[in-house]
DNA sequence: TGCCATAATGTACACGCGTACATTAATAAT
DNA sequence: ATTATTAATGTACGCGTGTACATTATGGCA
């Protein structure tokens, strides 16, 4: 039914092995034999097995990608998810490998060493992982093994396990200075669920950022949602209520800050003349709203990009086969009408 | 390294053939050696290796879904993507399958026969096709093969490509009724790209639903864009001149509604007031726009888990395997402000 | 010419599992 | 108790490739 290599080393008058090496490029070999099997391989539509091989190989040549999944809901932006995507996917298909999409049931430990056990990938990436005991004990086991795998935006205290991230924390430093700047001094801060290592970095950026300008944090101003629209809604109450408090307010994400902006816009505000609002991610509706977000452009497509790469190459450089990645990558803040511009 | 099966039988008391079984639950096996085997397994932190597997069965255990891909471009909505993608890794893990994800770069023919060849896939599912002769040629040539594949969204001439689609005559209709039955009569048309025939799908509810309530077609207030925010936008010049022609929009899709609606207000006019718009898709930033959009809801996740569930059963059900999918699903007209409610 | 190094190719086997078929054990029917 | 039937398990091999090792061709050099 396939034609397999026998047929295509009997066209071509020589052994199999020396198809194999043709096809994989491997060894020495005449250019005029060279030739010769290819044109016997395209003569008899002849492919590599890619099951065999990665049979023969051990590896399944599969980079796995772990993503929370609740059916119907969406625990993050799209946004985020499909910049990351692209961005594995651009790098592993440039290294020739195939892209396994996994999705892991929240609440449960995801057992990622078994991917690896039974060989469905050859190193992986968490997608969403957070601080909380499921997320941490799964990632710990697969730090255990010493296995390659690297998780996205969230930092870990285990020292052995490997991370790609945005450097939040100097994205919301610049957000919160870019208000004192403007000459806002009341500034708020309405935060995402604290499960994310990604929201204490925005905090640290906010105080220190308060800090540097002098002014003194007041706890009152400081509102804590979960990176939902709804909560950046419910979040409208007490903010409208502090109304007087407050200059401004630097929201985590785009999502909350468009909640945020929908609930003051029905109780009566104008935006941005009654608040400024700076807000996180520069997601495609961050442009969409009235007013545009000013809002912290986080390089997601790279991120995404800058793990695979990494961790394909810790597959053949023998080398670098125990290194742990670390990188942090820089934000940069777009300005657009929300904070007053 | 790994342990194999031997080591189990070993252990287990039992020949590998048995171990097997007892893996996967074939044939009728004493619960003794079932449990056995199983303590055994467990014991040596054995599981199977799925490579090996599919390369004994000679089939990937894999779905492919192919997406057009071109870096840091968005052709669509991610709203789109990340709503199948969630429907058919629903179906996939259910049944046990792995999700493959595949880039296809626009504009070259992609070798979607290759996928099988190389038997990367057992089967698989395209987004974003188009009419175009590159997008075209490559799902020709997969249904000539007769291979299982299931092209999302987009109808095709020849009758052997399977297809799960939206109803979008009857959205489209919906939509268009809406703002006739609110009295409206002089109902203008955003259109997207021409290469999908969700497009032509579109425009004939369009005309059908004005024929029915004996509206004389205009076609000077039909006008075009690319399903881009940018292309509403655009639009929003003609669109703007032509107001005292208009009444109300029917828009193809949310995002150049939204551009259209950013163009509109730009110019001055005041929405909904000024022109009543009724958008299509029904994603996230449907609701977070000013005013929010009556649009029609289109159940990506469904369609997405339905081609899928399909597919996978057209594998097994040895006397499906010929079957064409061919569905076509209902869509929901969502009411918001923007249609003047 | 003879010798050696390297190029080029061939031989042979492992990889881990699924499964057809053969065999033996248990149970029912007579 | 014997036989027929079915349950339960074992034996043996194939799946298509990568690759270690063996073998043969080739060319340079003395």
């Amino acid at each position: 039914m396939t034609t397999n290599r026998k047929e295509v080393a009997r066209l071509a008058g020589v052994s199999e092995a020396t198809v194999s090496r043709v096809l994989n490029g491997i060894g020495p070999m005449k250019e005029s034999t060279r030739v010769r099997v290819i044109e016997a391989a395209k003569q008899l539509n002849y492919e590599l097995n890619a099951v065999a091989s990665s049979f023969a190989r051990g590896k399944s040549g599969n980079l796995g990608v772990v993503l929370p999944h609740v059916p119907k809901v969406h625990l993050f932006s799209t946004y985020y998810f499909s910049e990351i995507l692209s961005g594995i996917g651009e790098a592993v298909r440039s290294k020739g490998y195939g892209l396994l999409l996994l999705f892991r049931d929240p609440a449960t430990v995801y057992d990622y060493v078994s991917l690896f056990r039974t060989q469905r990938v050859d190193a992986c990436i968490i997608l969403g992982a957070s601080a909380v005991d499921t997320d941490m004990e799964g990632v710990n086991r697969l730090a255990e093994e010493r296995l390659p795998f690297c998780v996205m935006d969230q930092r870990f205290d285990n020292p052995s396990v490997s991370v790609v991230a945005a450097d939040h924390e100097q994205g919301s430093y610049e957000a919160v200075k870019h208000l004192i700047d403007k000459g806002y001094r009341k500034i708020g801060f309405l935060n995402g669920s604290p499960q994310y290592s990604n929201s204490w970095d925005r905090m640290t950026g906010y105080r220190k950022a308060l800090n540097d300008a002098g002014i003194k944090l007041d706890e009152s101003i400081i509102y804590e949602g979960n990176y939902s629209r709804t909560s950046g809604n419910r979040a409208a109450n007490l903010v409208y209520a502090d109304l007087e408090k407050l200059d401004a307010i630097f929201v985590s994400n785009d999502r909350m800050a468009i909640g945020l902006m929908q609930g003051l816009r029905e109780r009566g505000c104008q935006l941005p003349e009654d608040l400024k609002v700076v807000a996180y991610d520069d997601s495609d509706a961050a442009s969409l709203t009235e007013p545009p977000l000013t809002t912290v452009k986080v390089p997601f497509y790279e991120m995404g990009r800058l793990a695979a790469e990494k961790l394909l190459s810790r597959l053949t450089d023998k080398d670098e086969t125990e290194t742990v990645i670390n990188e942090k990558l820089q934000t940069e803040l777009k300005i657009r009408k929300s904070s007053g511009n």
